[in-house]
DNA sequence: CGACGTATTGACTCGGCTCAAAACCTGTGG
DNA sequence: CCACAGGTTTTGAGCCGAGTCAATACGTCG
């Protein structure tokens, strides 16, 4: 059941191969999963699942991004983990009890793949090597959760924002240190855990520690020593701190 | 290398194979690791090993407490889990480039048993009963995570005092409403992320609005649905939460 | 009893939240 | 091209939660 026309196909093809997950995968699981995909638009706020939710797709995104949630009985939400091209989404419910532990909603206009849990699962029981692929990857969230657990314990909001802006960089080409916001602000303060005002206000104080410069969505780092120094004096990583996270899942 | 007394001999192999993980490897794998192991008793601070380090060895609790946690270069330290008996301590450091990515140290007098952590690394490449089941382990794990992270952004001191307690009482046979701190207050400060003193003074605001009593370290909770009323307002879970981790690792 | 570690209390500061208003974008239609 | 409506971001004022530092109380062990 999936798109018909040659180009979506193929990019759809491109894109599955190009994840460890998939690298991982015998060749006839792959081509049960890729013959069930469908490639799917969604706008912004639109829900892919509830946290409770018995699963019955998981996710690849192509573009966009999807916050993945959890929600208070009074309405506040806490983003667990924010997701973008090349990374899926809800692809470890088969090891949590067969229940969505979190909920996921499209925060950015998306183009995602969408692909029946059910052939992951059986694919993780019988496919030794593919079991190992889910190992790094749920080792590889585990450990960026740790540091996120961290940085809430120990940091301040200009900290925090501090090593946002710095993991941004990591990304880009040898320290490049002009870059663009991937989303909206108010996204990155929630991320944080921190009200959009906070986040405001945090810049300035960041802006006078350690120069950086924020105009619109584009951000300038004039100093990446004096930022890493502000930021990484209340981590117990220092910049560039190893990241092998910033691969594709 | 294991002590050699028949005493210790079996109590370490009845603590090994209660775990889920070597209920999961085969004969003889299973026997390779107990004949390396060792038992050993720690005082309170001694070290099990440093973020960055190359891992040796991997731990079994067998009784005391275990703190994983990460330190900043000003000397702050972020509590990532407090380890009690049945658990394993850096079991996971085979799925992580082969380094910590957290400091151990006893943080309550312990006894452990303490295992090579190639063997572990080999098991899990070569056993596929074994993978699965250290997947579900860190799945496990990733999860109270997540929990964390929420109640960290969402959750007032006070709230996360009273979640920890509803935590305590989830272990206790049908809800009961009198039980004992499992470790001094101070070091359940650190673990929710905040100052001793604020610990304090949380308790009370507690007490006002819940009726739980703390007098030195046993708790008594005379309302058990007025304190998951304020306690889980504030969060995606309603208590009893389900929490399938309160398990054996 | 005295000494040490742990827990509580008090006074103060500061970071971050709340609510409300203003400023700024961005896209739309006249 | 401008005006306007919608959202998002910034600012301001005030409040409250939590951190800090220092002093006191409590417990435990010698």
């Amino acid at each position: 059941m999936y798109d018909a026309t040659a180009e979506n196909t193929t990019t759809t093809l491109n894109a599955l191969q190009a994840t460890q997950l998939f690298g991982a995968m015998s060749e006839t699981a792959s081509y049960q999963l890729f013959a069930a995909s469908q490639k799917i638009t969604m706008d912004k706020d639109s829900l892919l699942y509830l946290q409770g939710d018995n699963p019955e797709w998981f996710y690849l995104v192509l573009s966009g991004w999807v916050k993945v949630f959890r929600e208070t009985f009074d309405g506040d939400e806490a983003i667990i983990e924010l997701v973008g091209a090349g990374q899926f989404v809800g692809e470890c419910t088969p090891l949590e009890g067969n229940t969505h532990t979190c909920s996921a909603a499209v925060a950015d206009k998306a183009v995602l793949i969408r692909l029946p849990i059910s052939l992951l699962g059986a694919a993780i029981k019988e496919d030794h090597k593919f079991a190992l692929a889910m190992l790094e990857n749920v080792a590889k969230k585990r450990l960026s959760q740790m540091k996120e657990i961290e940085g809430l314990k120990l940091q301040k909001a200009d900290q925090r924002i501090g090593c946002f802006l710095l993991q941004q960089c990591n990304g880009q080409p040898s320290g490049e240190r002009d870059l663009t916001l991937p989303y909206g602000k108010s996204l990155i303060a929630t991320q944080l855990g921190m009200q959009g005002e906070t986040f405001s206000r945090a810049i300035k104080k960041l802006r006078n520690a350690t120069d950086v410069q924020v105009t619109k969505n584009k951000v300038t780092v004039p100093d990446l020593k004096k930022l890493s120094e502000f930021v990484c004096a209340g981590c117990s990583n220092q910049y560039p701190c190893k990241t092998p996270e910033s691969d594709k899942a």
